[in-house]
RNA sequence: GCCAGCGUAGCUCAGUGGUAGAGCAACGGUUUUGUAAACCGUCGGUCGUCGGUUCAAUCCCGACCGCUGGCUCCA
């Protein structure tokens, strides 16, 4: 992210000095794609190049489209530019001197040009009064920057284009797009090359490659719809699995389970706020038809209906009855407007009829006339809590209450957002909101956190960070319930819980939640990418909004704190993270396929040892499976592996002779013949201790 | 939603302005096995969808749908 492009976020020039010796390197380079890029295309107009996590880019307007066969000829160029080893001149200018080298297009260029560098006139808007305002120069190009860089050229060690891309200039989608061009840059060839192995494990464990290999999931995108993934046996095995992990953690945590269904009226969207917050990323409302008159839908019939379709509706309105049977559906409608029809002359009857069936019920819809109850399918579960809290009067003595859910929900992502399992519109979450007393808050944080780490230890992962996302100022009333005091409470309460518990946090502000602060956790998996698999939010806006009560020991009444926690996030974007993280080689425990049996032979003694294992591995849970097929042990085995099984019983004469079972691990090869007993109770132990 | 690239069998991929192939998988046989692929055969595609250009389109053009990479967004 380039901060540089957020005003809010604009980083001082002290802060630019503490740029990384690789952040130098990268940004450098970026200078050096430029110098490239204008010797290519000199009426190139440049934006912001700054160096970002895993490398750099450029924002450039270019009526040519470049396209990654131009980076063969673009490397070229900068090679040339490496070569020449020019040093990074820093030059100190006046802003007048720099509006008028902008106006005469000197600026991100070799030379003065026609046009103004329209871009590094807008980016000199944002540099405050006072501050300095400097150039860099290597060679004959020019640039608009803060630096740092490095001393030549020449000092940049290996780098590579990677992609092009379009970014809004200054990240606003108003702006006009920019092509991105994105490279990397490291010290040495060696580190460049690491990079890009890195880069091929990370497609090799890409999550849709293995979860469509292993058969865990589809997204049907004909039938079912982009974004709503369909978990097939395998993958809803691993669902279940985490499904029962978090049903006894939170079991013993002691919170209770509820159950509540995918929709709701909009009153309760309206009540918690956030319809107008995030009506476009929701669903759009079904409308149920209440039982009235048509007069209203006529109204919205006519305006955006053509000459026929205005003749009907003036038809319509002339002398349509008072009453008008109850309308509960498109059958229900299509009736009672065909027998209105009838008075008419055949012709206009079908032109008619045929209008009403398919405009205006499909375009208009029966919206708007009589009362309508529009239902929204949820997007979040809370509010379905918030009224489960509001079920029952409630008591101090019922709190801390923990109401969890595995609640399903629906979010109308933007199409360009659906990646895989990542980014989807139908999502399972772990989900829990606890309604406590203020005075309970901290304990109830801490041990909400304390859950996370118990998690990332199961699935080891070593590296998070907690993202802690305040309010800001400006942002209250507009993108954060207007309650200034408020936020500040609950702000320094969730900051001194997570300084206490000594969790590895950051503070970020203006990210909060419009309801009050909230942690985003990140993740690394093995491989070093990051995911951001969870959200816990504070709450003491809704538990208002929906006047939600408890009697307090002194007889008042006053609204519990809500936390809204999620510590295994959505299983679409956990068992994603957990594809990548394991590489599809998963631990037994939550392994799709646990166990594979392989026959060697097909006697009937031999089948019957095998199936009697077979049996009593799945009267113990365990999820196992028989491979009686003809094919070579060799074939079987292979198979197995390529299914990433987790372990294998090879069944052969000897073992049924000895009554022991051939063992062989996924990744680890043969493990050798062990007694029947010893291998089945090892293999449920394991499974019950949830080993790695 | 925006920009760019892509869309051929269940999967991995060839290929052409004259209506398509391979390997694996699946299915049917034969084979009877000791730690990563036994053999033979069969089936399988309106080349994403719709429209246009053309005597002729999977191929060229356009729109739409979807995917991929970014941008914007993310309760």
């Amino acid at each position: 992210m380039d901060a540089a492009n957020r005003p809010e976020e604009r980083k001082t020039p002290d802060d630019r000095q503490k740029m990384t010796e690789l952040e130098r390197i990268r940004h450098s380079c970026a200078h050096v794609l430029a110098t490239a890029i204008l010797r290519l295309w000199p009426d190139a107009q440049f934006a912001a190049g700054p160096p970002v996590e895993n490398g750099f880019y450029y924002d450039v307007e270019l009526s040519h489209r470049i396209s990654p066969e131009d980076f063969p000829k673009i490397e070229e160029e900068m090679k040339k530019e490496i070569k020449a080893n020019h040093p990074f001149e820093k030059i100190v200018v006046a802003r007048e001197q720099a509006v008028k080298d902008a106006q005469s297009g000197r600026l991100g260029a070799l030379g003065a040009r026609s046009v103004p560098s329209r871009y590094k006139l807008g980016n000199l808007e944002d540099i405050p009064e006072g501050e300095q305002i400097t150039y860099y120069q290597n060679g004959d190009f020019i640039d608009l920057c803060a630096g740092p860089h490095v001393m030549r050229t020449g000092n940049i060690g290996a780098f590579k284009l990677t992609h092009v891309a379009s970014a809004y200039y200054k990240g606003d989608e108003k702006n006009p797009q920019l092509q991105r061009i994105y490279g990397t840059a490291f010290k040495n060839k060696t580190q460049l090359d690491e990079y890009f192995k890195m880069l091929e494990e990370a497609k090799r464990r890409d999550h849709r490659k293995i979860g469509a290999e292993m058969g865990l999931f589809v997204i049907d995108t004909e039938y079912v719809g982009p974004g709503l993934p369909l978990w097939l046996p395998k993958g809803a095995a691993i669902v279940e699995e985490l499904e029962k992990l978090a049903k006894e953690t939170e079991f013993a945590a002691g919170y209770v389970r509820v159950k509540t269904p995918h929709l709701a009226k909009e009153k309760m969207y309206l009540t918690s706020g956030h319809l107008p917050y995030y009506e476009e990323s929701m669903f759009p409302p079904m409308r149920l038809q209440a039982e009235g008159k048509l007069n209203v839908t006529i109204q919205g019939y006519e305006s955006q209906m053509d000459a026929l379709k205005q003749e009907m509706a003036e038809e319509l309105k002339k002398s349509l009855p008072d009453e008008v049977p109850p309308i509960h559906s498109q059958k229900d409608f299509v009736e009672f407007v065909g027998n209105f029809f009838r008075s008419f002359p055949r012709e206009k009857q079908m032109a008619f009829d045929a209008l009403s069936k398919v405009i205006l019920f499909n375009e208009v819809g029966m919206a708007g006339a009589g009362e309508v109850d529009r239902y929204y399918l949820k997007a979040m579960n809370c509010p379905h809590h918030h009224r489960i809290f509001a079920a029952e009067p409630r008591s101090y003595r019922d709190l801390p209450l923990r109401l969890a859910e595995y609640g399903t929900c629906y979010r109308y992502e933007q199409s360009g957002e659906l990646i895989g399992l990542m980014r989807v519109r139908s999502l399972n979450m772990n989900d829990a909101h606890i309604y406590c007393a203020p005075e309970q808050f901290a304990s109830e944080f801490n041990a909400v956190n304390e859950m996370y780490l118990k998690y990332f230890k199961i699935f080891g992962i070593e590296k998070y960070v907690m993202r802690f996302s305040t309010s800001s100022p400006q942002g209250m009333g507009k993108k954060y319930v207007n309650e200034p005091e408020l936020w500040k409470k609950t702000e320094d309460m969730v900051r001194q819980v997570l300084i206490d518990s000594k969790i590895n946090y950051v503070e970020v502000p203006n990210e909060a939640a419009f309801y009050g602060p909230k942690i985003d956790v990140q993740a690394w998996s093995v491989i070093g990418r990051e995911f951001s698999i969870a959200t816990n939010q504070v709450d003491f806006a809704q538990p208002r909004s929906f006047d939600l009560r408890y009697k307090d020991r002194d007889n008042t009444e006053k609204t519990p704190i809500c936390i809204h926690r999620a510590p295994l996030g959505t299983h679409e974007r956990f068992i994603g993270f957990l594809i990548e993280h394991y590489a599809g080689n998963f631990p037994l425990w939550l392994s799709p396929e646990q166990v594979r049996i392989l026959t060697i032979g097909d006697e009937p003694e031999l089948l019957d040892y095998a199936r009697a294992i077979l049996n009593e591995l799945r009267g113990h849970q365990v999820r196992a499976e028989i491979d009686i097929s003809t094919d070579k042990i060799n074939g079987k085995i292979q198979r197995a592996e390529q299914m990433k099984v987790h372990t294998m019983f090879v069944i052969g004469k000897r073992d049924l002779e000895a009554k022991v079972i051939s063992v062989r691990v996924h990744g680890r090869g043969n493990l050798g013949a062990t007694p029947r007993d010893e291998v089945i109770s090892t293999l449920l132990e394991q499974i019950k201790t949830r080993a790695a």
